[in-house]
DNA sequence: CAGTGAGCGAGCTTCCGCTTGACTT
C-alpha cells in the first residue's frame, strides 16, 4: 500500500530498477527536461537578477500530468534523476512540478545494480541548490548568447541564421582549418629504401635512409636524390648495430558516446547521427527469443565515462579466463582514468552481458545492429585483456658515410589483439611495422639487392570528418554525448558547411559569419571559451560564486560588444555563387539564388531574362526509362524524392532512392527501402513484392 | 512528385542539454 515512487530519466532505466525493487516502489521516467526557457521568447529577466522564466516544455504535458498522480498516488517521492549538474536540475523542477517538499529526497546511484540502487535509496538527500544554480548560469548564458547573436545575424547577413556558444565555435574550426589548408604550401621531398639482403636468405628486407655524417638528412629534389643513390649503388652496407626490445602494447579504453561515433564512422562509415540511432535501439532492447524475452544489449550509450562496474569488469575476467586462458586475463582489472571535466554520471558504453557473443545474437539483429554490436561488444572485451608484447628489432646499418635503418617486429604474446584492433588515422596502416627481419649481427656485411627512391610531397592538414570534429569538440569540453550528432546536423542545415566525400568544407556563409564573430565577439568564438565556463561553473557548484554574478559579469561587456556591432556593422554581402551551368536564353552563367522552397539556379539577367532551373543533385545512378542521370529532389513540402535529370522530356519519379540492379522476378528496377530495421532492396512493383536482405559482409 | 527571385512589410526565425518517439505519404 505505502508505495514508493522513484523518478529516473530513462525508460529503460525504470524498467530494469522496477526489475529488483519490490512490489513497494513504482518506478517511472521523466523523459530528459520537463521545464525550460520557452522557445519563442527570450524569457531571461535581465534587469532582475537574469531571473529566467520555466514552462513547461511542448510535448511532456502528459508526462508532468502522470508523474503529478503517481506522486498522488504514493506516500513517498525520490527523485533519482541522473548524477551530474542537468541531472540535479531535472530533480528540482520536478520538485517544483510536483509540489515536494525541501526534503532528503534526491538520490543518486552511478551503477544500476540492486545493491547501489538500495544503498542509494537509504541515502537520500536534499537538492544541492549550487549544481541546480550552475545548471541555471549554462543555461541562461547560453540563451543570451545565442539569442542574441542569433537576431544580429538575421538582420545583418540573412534571416533564419543561428550563433551559440558551441555551434559556432564547430564551424569556427572548419572554417580556420579551411583557411591552414588554403595557405599551405606544399614542398616536395624524397626518401629511400634500400632493400637489403642477409647471407644465405633470398627474401630482401627494407631499411630506410636516415643519416649523412650523423646528420638529419633532408632530400629536396630529383637531383640530389640521383647524387645520392649513385654514392650508394656500390657502397658496403654493414650492420653497425642492434636493438632488440620488448614493447607492451595496452587496449584502448571502452567506448563513450564520443570514441564510439568516431570508430564507427571509421571502421563502419556511420554518420554520427546513425550511430546513436541504432546504438539507441541495442540499448533499448531487443526480442532475443528463447527465455531472455526483451533484453537490453548494452548499457547508456550517451556517456562522457570509461567507468566499468565492477561487476562487468569481474564478468569480463570470468568469460576471458573460459574462452581464451587465464593467461589473456590481466592481474587487476583495467581501470580506465576519465576525462578531465568528464561529468561521469553513466558508466562507459559496454555490453550489459560478455557471454552475449555477437554470433549468438546475429540472428536478432539487423545488419547495422550487429555491426556495431560487435565493434562495442569486442572493444569492451578487449579493454580487460591483457596487453600484448610486441618484440621489435631496431638494426642500424651502415653504408659509407650514410645511415640506414631497419625495423622488424614480432608479435610474442597478442593479448587484446586478438579482439579488437584500434583504427587510429582512417585506413592507413604501417604494414611494415608487422615485418620481421632475418636474424643479423652487428659487422655483418650485406648485399643490395634494390635502391628504392621515391618522391613525397608534404600534405596540408587534413579536413574534418564527422570523427575528427567531434573527436576535437570533445577534446576542447565543446558539447556534450547528447548534442555532438545534433550541432553537426545544425551547421549543416544552416548552410554554415557542407560534406563532400565525407568532409567539412565550409560555405562562404560560413566564412562570413565566422569572421564577423571573430571580429566583434573574439571571446565567444574563442575554443577556450567553454572551458573558462566551466570553471566559473565549478566555482558556483562548490558554492564560492554565486550564478547570477557570473552571468552579470558576462553580461556587462556583452551588452556593449553587440551595442557596437549592430552600429558598426553594415549589411553584409554574400558573393553570389556562380555555377558552371549556361543560361539556355543568353547563356550567361547561372547563379544560386534563394527561393520559398530552397535554392535553386536562375540567370543573373533578371528581371530581363526570367530563366530558372532546378538545383540538382545527381546520385550516380542512370534512369530506367531514358538512362538519364537520376537526381534528388524535393518536393514543396520539402519531401526529398528522386526524379530523371531529363524531365519534363522523362516523367521518371520515385520516393525511394533507385539503383541499378534489376528485380530477378519481374525486371524492374529495384529502390533501396530504409526502415528502423535497415537498408533493404525492394521490387517498387507491387505485384511483384520481391524484397532482398542487404547482405552481410562481415564474418 | 517538378515551384521559386522586386515590390507591401505581418510574423517569423534562434541557443544548449536531457530524454524518446512518429502522421509513412
Amino acid at each position: 500500500m505505502a508505495k514508493t515512487l522513484i523518478i529516473v530519466e530513462s525508460p529503460a532505466k525504470a524498467k530494469t530498477i522496477a526489475k529488483f525493487l519490490g512490489r513497494n516502489y513504482t518506478i517511472k521516467p521523466s523523459m530528459g527536461h520537463l521545464r525550460d526557457l520557452p522557445r519563442s521568447q527570450f524569457a531571461v529577466d535581465v534587469e532582475n537578477g537574469f531571473e529566467p522564466r520555466y514552462i513547461t516544455i511542448r510535448g511532456k504535458g502528459p508526462i508532468v500530468k502522470e508523474l503529478r498522480s503517481a506522486a498522488q498516488k504514493s506516500q513517498r517521492v525520490l527523485l533519482a534523476t541522473d548524477p551530474d549538474r542537468e541531472g540535479e536540475a531535472i530533480a528540482w523542477h520536478l520538485q517544483h512540478l510536483l509540489n515536494l517538499p525541501p526534503d532528503p529526497i534526491r538520490i543518486e546511484f552511478n551503477e544500476i545494480t540492486p545493491k547501489a540502487v538500495q544503498e542509494a535509496i537509504k541515502n537520500p538527500r536534499v537538492i544541492n541548490q549550487f549544481y541546480v544554480d550552475a545548471q541555471q548560469a549554462r543555461r541562461v548564458l547560453d540563451r543570451i548568447v545565442g539569442y542574441k547573436l542569433s537576431p544580429l545575424l538575421w538582420r545583418k547577413v540573412r534571416k533564419g541564421l543561428s550563433a551559440g556558444r558551441v555551434q559556432s565555435v564547430a564551424v569556427r574550426l572548419i572554417v580556420d582549418r579551411e583557411q591552414e589548408i588554403e595557405a599551405f604550401e606544399s614542398e616536395e621531398y624524397w626518401s629511400l629504401t634500400a632493400w637489403l639482403l642477409s647471407e644465405g636468405e633470398n627474401k630482401a628486407f627494407p631499411a630506410k635512409l636516415l643519416k649523412y655524417q650523423g646528420q638529419e638528412l633532408v632530400i629536396s629534389s630529383e637531383a640530389e636524390m640521383t647524387k645520392i643513390t649513385a654514392a650508394l649503388e656500390g657502397a658496403t652496407y654493414r650492420v653497425s648495430d642492434i636493438k632488440q626490445r620488448e614493447r607492451r602494447k595496452n587496449p584502448a579504453p571502452p567506448f563513450t558516446t564520443s570514441t564510439l561515433q568516431q570508430e564507427a564512422y571509421r571502421k563502419l562509415n556511420f554518420t554520427a547521427r546513425r550511430t546513436m540511432q541504432v546504438a539507441q535501439q541495442l540499448y533499448e532492447g531487443l526480442e532475443l527469443g528463447g527465455s531472455e524475452g526483451t533484453v537490453g544489449l548494452i548499457t547508456y550509450i550517451r556517456t562522457d565515462s570509461t567507468r566499468v562496474a565492477s561487476v562487468a569488469q569481474l564478468e569480463a575476467r570470468d568469460y576471458l579466463a573460459e574462452r581464451f586462458g587465464k593467461e589473456y586475463v590481466p592481474e587487476k582489472p583495467r581501470q580506465y582514468k576519465g576525462r578531465k571535466g568528464s561529468q561521469d554520471a553513466h558508466e562507459a558504453i559496454r555490453p550489459t552481458s560478455v557471454w552475449r557473443e555477437p554470433l549468438t545474437v546475429k540472428n536478432n539483429l539487423t545488419r547495422d545492429q550487429y555491426r556495431l554490436y560487435s565493434l562495442i561488444w569486442e572493444r569492451f572485451v578487449a579493454s580487460q585483456m591483457e596487453a600484448a608484447v610486441i618484440d621489435t628489432v631496431t638494426a642500424n646499418i651502415d653504408a659509407g658515410p650514410y645511415l640506414f635503418r631497419a625495423t622488424g617486429s614480432v608479435i610474442k604474446f597478442p593479448g587484446y589483439l586478438r579482439v579488437y584492433q584500434e583504427n587510429v588515422n582512417g585506413e592507413e596502416k604501417e604494414q611494415e611495422q608487422e615485418q620481421s627481419l632475418p636474424s643479423l649481427k652487428v659487422g655483418q656485411v650485406l648485399g643490395l639487392a634494390n635502391l628504392e627512391p621515391k618522391q613525397h610531397f608534404t600534405q596540408p592538414p587534413p579536413r574534418y570528418t564527422e570523427a575528427s570534429l567531434v573527436k576535437t569538440m570533445e577534446e576542447l569540453a565543446i558539447g556534450r554525448p547528447s548534442t555532438y550528432a545534433p550541432t553537426i546536423e545544425t551547421i549543416l542545415q544552416r548552410g554554415y558547411v557542407v560534406r563532400e566525400q565525407k568532409q567539412f568544407i565550409p560555405t562562404e556563409l560560413g566564412r562570413v559569419v565566422v569572421v564577423l564573430l571573430k571580429q566583434h565577439f573574439p571571446d565567444i568564438i574563442d575554443v577556450e571559451f567553454t572551458a573558462q565556463m566551466e570553471e566559473q561553473l565549478d566555482l558556483i557548484e562548490e558554492g564560492k560564486l554565486p550564478w547570477r554574478k557570473v552571468l552579470a559579469d558576462f553580461y556587462q561587456p556583452f551588452q556593449q560588444l553587440l551595442e557596437r556591432a549592430e552600429k558598426e556593422i553594415g549589411t553584409v554581402e554574400l558573393p553570389q555563387e556562380i555555377s558552371e551551368e549556361k543560361c539556355e536564353n543568353c547563356n550567361r552563367n547561372l547563379v544560386v539564388k534563394m527561393g520559398r522552397y530552397g535554392k535553386f539556379l536562375a540567370c543573373p539577367g533578371f528581371p530581363e531574362c526570367r530563366f530558372t532551373k532546378p538545383l540538382v543533385d545527381s546520385i550516380g545512378v542512370t534512369c530506367p526509362q531514358c538512362g538519364g542521370n537520376i537526381v534528388a529532389r524535393r518536393s514543396k513540402k520539402g519531401r526529398k524524392f528522386f526524379g530523371c535529370q531529363n524531365y519534363p522530356e522523362c516523367n521518371f519519379v520515385s520516393w525511394d532512392k533507385p539503383t541499378e540492379q534489376n528485380c530477378p522476378h519481374c525486371g524492374t528496377r529495384l529502390v533501396e527501402k530504409s526502415s528502423r530495421q535497415g537498408t533493404r532492396l525492394v521490387c517498387p512493383n507491387k505485384e511483384c513484392k520481391y524484397v532482398e536482405q542487404v547482405k552481410e559482409t562481415l564474418p
